[in-house]
RNA sequence: UCCCCGAUAGCUCAGCUGGUAGAGCGGCGGACUGUUAAUCCGUAGGUCACAGGUUCGAUCCCUGUUCGGGGAGCCA
């Protein structure tokens, strides 16, 4: 049987009657005395195989008995309704082939796993359907994400990974060796976004930053991936309404294309739809303040947010919220000071509910080139390295907003994931780069 | 960098006051023609993370190390 002719677990309920090919892997396996029942997975969905003596050939009965667990298989049978759940589709298995046995057992149970076990599996892990579901709602974000900046006349431009400088200090820089010099993986694209913006208007970087920071919180990865729109002649507000406007459709859409993916995660989508319509409350900084002032996450001015006041106000609310205007001394340099109030930075950060913390931060960049040649020198960064970034403000400088946006917290806020690394496929963190 | 917790069968764990170890799941063998984490019977499987110390005797108490997990700071 050629395999072009193999039928998609996903559209098995258009053939019910139909003889069909499937080609998968026996995700479990059920038996009866002489009737087995095989769970068959394609990466598409599952199926139930029923394997029948007097319906399945001899050999196919034979193969059913001694299949191992994650044998791949060809399974050729006729699609049937259920006969004891209502809605599905069953396949009632004519011949079945294992294409390639399992040799040892399969290590993932069943029953519960511990996250490190998980972790060194994850390459088998990310068959099992929690890991296929958010695989699938990463993939639904990131689509919506490109289709409303790219709706919205946004120019994709991809940043370098490599580089010679660090946005934000070099402590948190992974070195990497460069024929005889050392230059940096990317901590982020923004800088390079605001040159790309200044050439094309609109435009957005996706990406992988790597940040060396020695954090082991269920909030942080080495390597993460970025959304980071920039757009010329804009300013904070721009940016607050663009970062709004993004994350409310994209909870549309996996609102809309995702309600397995969120059923298989038992994830209460009504917690979600909230988040899917605009506007979502702003707070200036100190509007926020005065909200945690009385409670045990109240601060003075002056100092930054912890994850204590970011949950205490998230939980206010049943949408993201955004914070602006944080006092200036305890954000970028390359933020750009509020001209009204110049102890404040135009900044912003969207915090998302249920304690899913800060998933973006950004803002209206500082046009100012003696100040900013000024900070440069003070936070010790190589001068040489940002040449290029001031060459924007020497030649047409332009008001600059754009922000970005942590794709692997904005998902396992989404699919309600207790730790960032189940929202990416192969996650690095400071004790695993394997597998 | 700091704080807390943990490491016992392939996995998840229990192991009392110190006397050389158990369960469930998984594996293997068997029974079963409608199962859904199937069920039932049988069975194999252990350098109790590592190194010291205390003790007649240490999985257990003490010290150190390694590894892992959670959190703080920092950040998305």
């Amino acid at each position: 049987m050629p395999e072009g002719t193999r039928t998609w677990i996903e559209d098995l309920s258009q053939h019910v009657g139909e003889d069909v090919v499937l080609l998968g892997w026996v995700r479990h396996h059920r038996s009866s005395g002489k009737l087995h029942f095989l769970e068959i997975r394609d990466g598409t969905g599952n199926v139930q195989a029923v394997v029948k003596k007097g319906v399945a050939s001899d050999e196919a009965l034979e193969a059913a008995a001694s299949v191992g667990i994650e044998s791949s298989v060809e399974v050729h049978g006729s699609v049937k309704a259920h006969a004891r759940r209502e809605g599905e589709v069953e396949v009632a298995v004519a011949e079945l082939r294992i294409l390639a046995p399992t040799v040892e057992d399969y290590p993932l149970g069943k029953k519960e796993h511990g996250t490190g076990f998980l972790m060194d599996n994850r390459h088998l892990w990310l068959r099992s359907s929690r890991p296929w579901a958010v695989m699938r709602i990463r993939a639904e974000v990131i689509r919506a994400c490109r289709a409303h900046l790219d709706g919205l006349g946004f120019v994709g431009v991809d940043a370098p990974i490599l580089g010679s400088a660090a946005a934000e200090g070099t402590a948190t820089l992974f070195p990497v060796e460069y024929y005889d010099d050392q230059v940096y993986l990317s901590q982020t694209g923004q800088l390079h976004m605001e040159a790309a913006a200044q050439a094309l208007g609109r435009v957005y970087c996706l990406g992988p930053t790597f940040r060396a920071e020695k954090s082991k919180t269920r909030r942080h990865l080495t390597e993460f991936w970025m959304l980071e729109p920039e757009i010329a002649f804009a300013h904070l507000d721009d940016a607050m309404d663009l970062m709004e406007s993004l994350v409310a459709s994209v909870l549309a859409s996996v609102l809309e294309r995702c309600r397995p993916e969120l059923e298989v995660l038992e994830r209460d989508a009504r917690k979600l739809e909230a988040a899917a319509s605009t506007p979502y409350p702003r707070l200036t900084y100190d509007e926020a303040l005065a909200r945690l002032e009385g409670t045990e996450a109240a601060i003075p001015w002056g100092e930054d947010f912890g994850a204590p006041q970011e949950d205490a106000l998230s939980s206010l609310f049943d949408t993201p919220v955004l914070v602006h205007r944080y006092p200036a001394a305890v954000k970028a340099f390359y933020m750009r000071p509020d001209p009204e109030r110049p102890e404040v930075a135009l900044g912003c950060d969207m915090i998302a509910p249920e304690g899913y913390g800060e998933i973006v931060g950004g803002g209206e960049r500082n046009g100012d080139l003696a100040f900013l040649e000024r900070r440069i020198e003070e936070e010790g960064l190589p001068p040489a390295a940002y040449e290029w970034y001031l060459d924007l403000r020497r030649y047409g400088a332009c008001a600059s907003a754009g922000f970005g946006l942590g794709l692997e917290r904005t998902i396992a806020w989404i699919c309600g994931l207790a730790h960032v690394r189940e929202a990416i496929a192969f996650p690095r963190t400071m004790s695993r780069t394997s597998p």
